[in-house]
DNA sequence: TGTCTCATGTAATCCGTTACATGATTGG
DNA sequence: CCAATCATGTAACGGATTACATGAGACA
């Protein structure tokens, strides 16, 4: 899947579950598919107009909504649906990998014992936060209606979500162990 | 720390550890942070100018290496270790998540079970891998001379990757029994 | 002799974010 | 009535990858 279309992806895929604008859109991505995925609205609203065009999804003008020109519903088309399952099967292109905290970890000694403490505490701290903010979100789609068919799979992300924020919690606690035995 | 400056960073980086040249440097990164950071040529270089110009790095022609015009090894300055220091300092700027993997399974059920049990099989073996490779590494930085000072901080990132490969794995073989439960 | 690895750089291009422009509706 | 939120788009910018150009030494 050329990175483009990854986009392409995302935003079909959100259409997929329900009709919505192009700024539901944004929103849907940020709240639910946050914690492993993102999109700007640079990037959201030429998507919908090339999806448009191609055939993918269709726009209704939603009569006198908010905004500058009133606000338009956008919808998946059969076309569209059967386009979003080709891309969900292309290839997975693995993006590069940038972790600005083992960056700084790796060349620790250049920043000092202490400072590496603190990050890791911070990184302890972001984890867990996830961790209580995933708990919440299983909570809610427990109780959420109209989603049967999709909540098996959106389990799945929020449970990889959650594996990795328990690891990062134990790897920050034996890491300061480690920090710890090499002060001494 | 804004984007651009990650790249000095990591450069700089790798020549605080030992004087290298462009090529190495690419190398070094893949190889050895390859797990969580990247660099392209295209950014080396330009990278290398930068901090010689700025007095961070020096370059020594090398007489008559290979290459078109010989090769140049690089060093780090006292200057650049202070400069490298600041920019490990800087807050850490969260790059965008990006995880083609959980999109696929997110919008599983536009793709069937079939195709999500192949790519969590996929990302299974994907994790183990890691983790055997993780394996050699460990095995063989124990043995690395002359590393003492920085072998600690290197053994946290490496760690890093273990959790979080072996996290991987329990959440795969946990999905994959989550989708068989679902087919019945 | 020919291919592989080492080596340095530049240019084109793509992808994505940020900032800007614009304005209606809702709620306090 | 004023601020926040909803809403749609475009343009500029910047960062990163890829492809290209170029060539010397090693080794088979």
């Amino acid at each position: 899947m050329a990175r483009k279309r990854q986009t392409e992806a995302a935003v079909l895929g959100a259409l997929s579950v329900a009709p919505m604008t192009g700024y539901a859109i944004r929103e849907a991505i940020r709240d639910v598919l946050g914690h492993f995925w993102s999109e700007s609205f640079g990037q959201i609203y030429p998507t919908l107009a090339r999806l448009v065009d191609d055939g993918h999804a269709s726009k209704t003008a939603t009569a006198a909504g908010r905004g500058r020109t009133g606000s338009s519903t956008f919808s998946i088309t059969a076309a569209g649906r059967a386009h979003l399952k080709e891309l969900l099967s292309e290839p997975i292109q693995a993006s590069r990998p940038r972790d600005g905290l083992l960056l700084r970890l790796f060349f620790g000694r250049q920043l000092g014992v202490d400072a590496c403490r603190d990050l890791l505490v911070q990184a302890r701290v972001g984890a867990s936060d996830r961790l209580e903010a995933f708990a919440a979100i299983r909570a809610e789609m427990a109780t959420e209606e109209g989603i049967d068919d999709d909540r098996p799979y959106w389990l799945l992300t929020l449970s990889a979500g959650e594996h990795a924020a328990r690891a990062a919690i134990a790897w920050a606690d034996e890491s300061l162990a480690a920090l710890e035995v090499m002060k001494s």
